[in-house]
DNA sequence: CGGGATCCTTCAGGATACTG
DNA sequence: CAGTATCCTGAAGGATCCCG
């Protein structure tokens, strides 16, 4: 039978596992990037990083700093004493995370009215339950 | 009174509107930051995305174009003819997003271990419901 | 082919209460 | 202060059908 010669695209592909998609782990939750990123500037204990982040639930900095931490991103250094305290670091591989995710953050504080519109896309265009 | 003096923090902070929060609504979404790379590799059709793209719905695909597109992001050019033709590219402002992102890419690339050990950490520390 | 409109499922993530 | 355990809701996103 004649092998039909499919007018093969351009060849460019994302396949399911490709890095590009599985760094979206990190990428898709809510507060990962901006932990790594906080700690970027030093060293902080958990409720350091509470405040420094408006809005995170308990849960989920626990969460996100339990992952980074098992994804070799973080280190976590625990003193024995008594109103306990515990302090979250880069380590070395999340150093490296930081430095493009910096220039993401950068082209962000550089183009805050592309923010806008692009906010304002993204929730008239998500279906849109009107009453 | 005694106007006690907090030990005001490390002063570090990101407050709710900042660009570093901002900017997730670009990452967060699953297919985002990837329609955008995609398309920084040249121009394409909507069909040509799909395909680069394994996995992605219909409603996705369209409803993410929207949304960079109304961001300025890419651009969108149609075509006149009998079986419809939609081009996509990215738009200057597109591209200056890229470049942060690549390196983000190419973080990724370079450490796909690390990949591995958070997706598992993202994966056992949610809730986990165990039947 | 490109894309709009629905419907439905899932699960990220917030609130809350409790422990050491 | 740091952390765990539930419970519950919203909304992201997939499947499907229809249209020009």
């Amino acid at each position: 039978m004649s092998t039909t010669k499919v007018p093969r695209d351009s060849g460019f592909m994302l396949r399911e596992n490709c890095p590009q998609r599985r760094i979206h782990y990190i990428l898709n939750g809510k507060w990962t990037s901006m932990v790594l990123y906080a700690l970027s500037h030093g060293a902080m204990r958990t409720g350091q990083l509470e405040r420094a982040l408006p809005g995170i639930s308990k849960k989920m900095l626990t969460q996100t700093l339990r992952s980074v931490e098992g994804g070799g991103l973080v280190e976590r250094k625990v003193f024995n004493v008594v109103p306990p305290r515990v302090e979250y670091s880069l380590a070395p591989l999340g150093e490296k995370f930081i430095e493009p995710l910096r220039g993401l953050y950068d082209w962000a504080a550089s183009n805050a009215a592309a923010l806008d519109e692009l906010e304002r896309n993204m929730q008239e265009n998500t279906d849109s339950r009107l009453d």
